[in-house]
RNA sequence: GCGGGUGUGGCGGAAUUGGCAGACGCGCUAGACUUAGGAUCUAGUGUCUUCGGACGUGGGGGUUCGACUCCCUCCACCCGCACCA
């Protein structure tokens, strides 16, 4: 007979619940683990397979953490601000908010049904204006300290829409929905500094224990490179302009300049003959979309100017051009171009016919550009030196002249900030009619978002609340007027510190109590997608500093140990989507297998990180094994089996199960969930064959399996005689001394090839064991009339003859 | 193009420091029990084989007594970035 899961799950869930077993203590005596899963965007599609995978991982280490004596943190919560319910909403005229709440409801009640060990009590929605109050004060606190700012900058403008959209939203340069066109067009909108602790969010990378491929992922995308800015004057005008670059080495080398389309002086400095070729090349490149500037630009396009800039190293007239390979948003927007030796620079040269001249030795720069070091020639006080020298050396007398200075310049840029939304956190930020602009005092917050009958674009770019009468002020004391922020903040900001809320929740002082943060900060595991690889999980860093720097938390870093769950694929190894009709539903197999089973399966399909096919008859598998458990401990009618017996004397089990113990623990520790739950199947195989199972390893083993199928164990453990829930009962320990046995096999080789096997005594000497492998009979044959040159022994383990 | 990663049976995947390749699961084969089996149990299952053995971890080379593991080189696939001066 097998275990009704339905039964039983319904029954611990509840139970769980009611007896609120998993409620943390905060300000507990034990040592402290935080085990943090990314919440979820509770979207109308509910859970899907791919979300359990992550939750279970951290649940099962979680689950193993309480039984080993920790206080445990592990909590949940709904990251719902977001654009689908406002295009819900839009679509269909209902409230995002009551949209959203159901969505949650559903997600809940899924997440509840898989078993997972929340505190419930700590739940939090980034909707809720009680959490969102400090999304807000966070950010006044950056306003206040100069780090949030009203920037200028190109948005994608949808005017059929007369709404803006994110860069997701547009496809191909039209609307996602509609098809309509977009166009870049600039407009107001609040940036943060996130540039300001570029340096630190790269340093501290180090100190993390995250994986390797992401810690590069964030160093790519801040993009820290050094070098100089060099200032270059303009022939015949009052201008000049700095270009950054890493070569300033080459500086001689450099024939030509090159300003990107939207440079501030392009207009100034375009003679009259030039002029028409100018603006014609300006307006070819302004209707190109962001795609074809970058991804399709293979070929470089450009127009001469018609102005000339000194080379301040040996006073040549450079050329100055126009051309959309350098881009406005990187360094200054102007280069220097020196062709012999940077490749986008030899094509550009070589296309308009500019001369390319060596300044570094080794290459030949008549067929291609060479970037490697080489000696310097043609360069003056620079002939002679290597690459790192010539760099320090022109370094120093650009200095001298006043020329240019060392500098160092990212690739990251400030974080665009508002959304021309109404489901997100207001910015609460109010402009006053005499100009002036002021965040919303701390008393005041939160503002919350006003209630709409009607949410629609309001078609001059702002957000829907500019429709609605919450934007207007009177100062009470001045009477003077103002206008609320309409801009809303993007989905990133709530979950950038959720993880703090969760320490001390329901706080109204405080974002939490600083005290409580000591305790629990930084999270010790954190898991989830890949796809957040860079801007949450660098946005989330950001914050944190921030607020180590304002003495809010404890720590420069917020997540000690990151961990990336890997994808699970529809069975035909692609990815799960609707239209290819193979998407998985959990509720599905939670009815028909279980939620133990499901947590077993996604455990045991492969390395946590890997992106893995579903199996129906994998899951099959997963759940034979827990019937395969249930039928060894339980007999039909429901009571133990009478091969439970109450010795541990000399049983066969001995040694597998100390080893059980022992590579669970470890592989759990490690999240090696599939590893350990195969060592879990070797001990219910060996059970099977034995005749007697000492009742200490069913409990033992019932304990290891509890974390991955927390509700079979619960049910186990009670039929075993215990009142109370396994989840605090002492995790199992292993004794090292019955891993190994009196009685070993070894091999022996002959040229590093199997020949025989032999059982010898664990502690048997090297010498003992080299004589007990030449003289075994099969070798003797084997070695007849051939020259034994040397012997390898690996005690305990082999036997290598050498011999021909 | 740059950066990171992965290549092991029919499939998902194991394999401490270089030391018995293929644990565990799926699938498959045979048998048992059965009216029946998409249940359960038992045994087998890398390939080839003249049944001695030979070959085998993407290909080629190297180091070593011994290589899935280390080195060189090439190939394939996946992820990220992509004119970043």
């Amino acid at each position: 007979m097998s275990f009704n899961h339905q039964e039983i799950e319904k029954k611990w869930q509840t139970y769980w619940l009611e007896q609120k077993t998993f409620k943390a203590d905060t300000y507990s005596e034990k040592e402290k683990v935080y085990a943090l899963d990314m919440f979820p965007y509770p979207s109308g599609a509910g859970l899907h397979v791919g979300h359990p995978e992550g939750y279970t991982a951290t649940d099962i280490f979680s689950r193993m953490k309480r039984m080993q004596g920790y206080e445990v943190l592990h909590p949940m919560g709904w990251d719902a601000f977001g654009l689908p319910a406002e295009q819900y909403a839009l679509d269909t005229g209902n409230s995002p908010a009551a949209f959203t709440e159901k969505n949650i409801a559903t997600f809940k009640r899924q997440i509840q049904e898989l078993g997972f060990s929340y505190d419930w009590d700590r739940e939090i929605n980034t909707t809720d204006p009680n959490y969102y109050k400090w999304t807000q004060w966070i950010f006044t606190k950056l306003y206040e300290k100069g780090l949030a700012y009203i920037d200028e900058v190109p948005v994608n403008w949808c005017p059929a829409l007369g709404t803006v959209l994110a860069n997701e939203e547009v496809i191909d340069g039209k609307s996602e929905r509609g098809g309509h066109p977009v166009i870049r067009k600039p407009m107001k909108q609040w940036m943060l500094k996130i540039t300001a602790y570029a340096d630190r969010l790269l340093e501290d990378l180090e100190e993390l224990d995250w994986p390797e491929s992401i810690k590069d992922m964030q160093r790519n995308w801040i993009g820290r490179s050094e070098g100089a800015e060099i200032t270059f004057s303009i022939d015949g005008y009052d201008e000049e302009f700095t270009a950054f670059t890493t070569r300033p080495d080459t500086l001689y080398g450099a024939t030509y300049a090159v300003l990107a389309p939207e440079h501030p002086l392009v207009e100034k400095i375009v003679t009259s003959e030039q002029k028409e070729a100018v603006e014609a090349y300006l307006d070819q490149v302004t209707k190109k979309s962001e795609l074809e500037r970058t991804d399709l630009a293979k070929d470089k396009t450009g127009v001469f100017t018609g102005a000339y800039a000194i080379n301040p190293a040996n006073q040549e007239k450079m050329p100055i051009w126009i051309a959309d390979y350098v881009l406005m948003t990187y360094g200054t927007g102007a280069i220097m171009a020196v062709p012999a030796h940077d490749e986008r620079d030899y094509e550009f040269a070589t296309k308009f016919e500019l001369p390319i001249l060596e300044v570094v030795k080794g290459g030949d720069v008549s067929k291609e550009a060479f970037t490697e070091d080489g000696e310097h020639v043609n360069s003056d006080f620079l002939n002679g030196l290597y690459k790192d020298e010539a760099i320090t050396k022109m370094i120093e007398w650009l200095e001298a002249e006043g020329k240019g200075t060392k500098k160092v310049t990212y690739r990251l840029r400030d974080w665009l900030f508002s959304r021309q939304r109404y489901w997100g956190e207001p910015i609460p930020i109010i402009h006053w009619e005499d100009g002036s602009m002021t965040a919303v005092p701390e008393e005041e917050l939160p503002l919350e978002l006003p209630e709409m009958t009607e949410i629609k674009p309001s078609g001059t770019g702002e957000s829907p609340l500019a429709n609605s009468e919450w934007v207007n002020v009177v100062d009470e004391k001045t009477g003077m007027k103002g206008r609320r922020e309409t801009n809303t903040m993007p989905q990133w900001a709530g979950s950038c510190w959720y993880f703090l809320r969760f320490v001390d929740p329901h706080n109204p002082e405080k974002l939490a109590d600083p005290e409580a943060l000591k305790e629990w900060l930084p999270v010790d595991i954190y898991i989830g997608g890949a796809e957040h690889a860079v801007l949450h999980l660098l946005y989330a860093r950001f914050w944190h500093k921030f607020l180590y720097d304002i003495g809010v938390v404890p720590t420069k870093e917020p997540f000690q140990k990151l961990f990336n769950q890997g994808m699970i694929l529809g069975e035909g190894n692609e990815k799960m989507s609707k239209s290819k009709g193979n998407v998985v539903n959990p509720d599905e197999i939670v009815a028909s297998h279980g939620a133990d089973t499901l947590r077993l399966y996604e455990m045991f399909m492969g390395p946590l990180d890997a992106a893995v096919a579903w199996s129906t008859n994998g899951l099959d598998g997963a759940r034979r094994f827990l019937d395969r458990v249930w039928r060894l401990f339980v007999q039909e009618d429901g009571t133990l089996s009478d091969k439970i017996v109450d010795t541990t004397e000399d049983t066969a089990l001995n040694k597998v199960y100390h080893e059980t113990v022992k590579k669970v623990t470890e592989d759990f520790e490690n999240l090696h969930f599939n590893t350990g739950i195969s060592q879990m199947m070797v001990f219910i195989n060996e059970g099977y064959k034995a005749e007697v199972i000492p009742k200490a390893y069913v409990e033992g083993f019932v304990k290891l399996l509890s974390p991955v199928s927390p509700h079979i164990a619960e049910e186990l453990w009670e039929k075993l005689g215990h009142t109370n829930t396994i989840s605090y009962d002492a995790w199992p320990t292993y004794d090292e001394s019955k891993l190994v046995e009196d009685e070993v096999e070894v091999v022996i080789q002959i040229m590093g090839k199997v020949r025989a096997k032999m059982n010898v005594s664990k502690d048997i000497t090297k010498e003992e064991m080299e004589e007990k492998a030449l003289a075994n009979e099969k070798i003797q044959e084997l070695i007849e009339g051939k020259t034994v040159r040397k012997v390898i022994v690996v005690p305990g383990k082999l036997v290598n003859i050498v011999a021909n």
